[in-house]
DNA sequence: TGCTCATCTACAACTCGTGCAAATTGCGCA
DNA sequence: TGCGCAATTTGCACGAGTTGTAGATGAGCA
């Protein structure tokens, strides 16, 4: 993703008005490696901007998913994540806490297919699932858990 | 997934009961290669057994999924397909008509992965998005669309 | 400064799936 | 074969996540 002063630069030359909401969520996003989820990026932003409205949040996202400079992510369960991230990667999701790693995967493109004969790949993507570190020794350690796995952001509870 | 009359077996083993709804289900399921919804399996299911709630499927696949009989599967929007096909296989998923096709991958374990230090992984999946052979002929020649792309089961809107 | 169309907010609606409880039924057992 | 009861089915409500809509609001431009 463009850091913000270039994201509002391409919003207007596409027509587009520059907010203050929308600058809101720019810097929220700038940097930002924690995938989060349309939900997760209200709450941060009611937090600077009481009254915003969800509503915004997600046509905001859209809006720059739809100019390449978001990446919406799914995870196999629950809510779509964005990510400012673009590069060509893949993901980690730890099934305790529910947090979700960059994953690059080099020689992804010359593996072998079978079964898809005919068929145009555009994209493929990799999900990972597992256990994160923190929460890998956390389980392991037979010690009492600082992080009861339910207080993290975004818990999977399948 | 089991023939039905062995899955019979099996859900009276683990003390569960063998209903009709549920037997009419494994009947569905096997062999299906179309990975369905939940919904889809209820409508088939429904012309022959009016009444069948759309509950007791959720309630069967589910069963069926926790002994390991059916894999759940997601490809990144709309409902979950369940999939009577356990081997370990990947998915391609056309982004015209919504058709889930299964890909076999070879080498997937050796794959470098970069920036999951410390990440346990437990699964991967992979999934191909891009054009089925069906939908690439009837897009790519400029003659009449005989399938237009919103008629055919399950078909993306996004 | 004033105009005007895009945007914002609030709210309804929609999709997919789960929780719940009353009525029903498979099936082990006498 | 007939009982008894736990498992199941059904219908409905509810919940998360996301999208549609319309009136109020405001950014950008002359
Ligand atoms: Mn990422
Ligand atoms: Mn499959
Ligand atoms: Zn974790
Ligand atoms: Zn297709």
């Amino acid at each position: 993703m463009k850091p913000p002063t270039e994201l509002a630069e391409a919003f207007r030359a596409r027509g587009l008005k520059v907010t203050p909401q929308r600058q809101l969520l720019f810097g929220l996003l700038d940097g930002n490696t924690s995938h989060p989820t349309a939900e997760g990026l209200f709450v941060e932003a009611s937090a600077q901007m009481p009254g915003i409205s969800l509503r915004t949040v997600y046509t905001t996202l859209t809006d720059l998913a739809e100019m390449g400079e978001l990446q919406p992510v799914s995870c196999g369960a629950g809510a779509i994540r964005f990510d400012p991230n673009v590069d060509d990667h893949h993901h980690g999701v730890c099934d305790s806490c529910g947090n979700v790693t960059d994953a690059y995967v080099v020689g992804a493109e010359s593996l072998i297919v079978e079964g898809l004969d005919g068929f145009t790949t555009n994209s493929a993507s990799i999900v990972f699932r597992g256990q994160c570190a923190p929460c890998a020794s956390s389980t392991d350690e037979s010690t009492s858990n600082p992080i009861p796995n339910s207080q993290q952001q975004t818990p999977n509870t399948p």
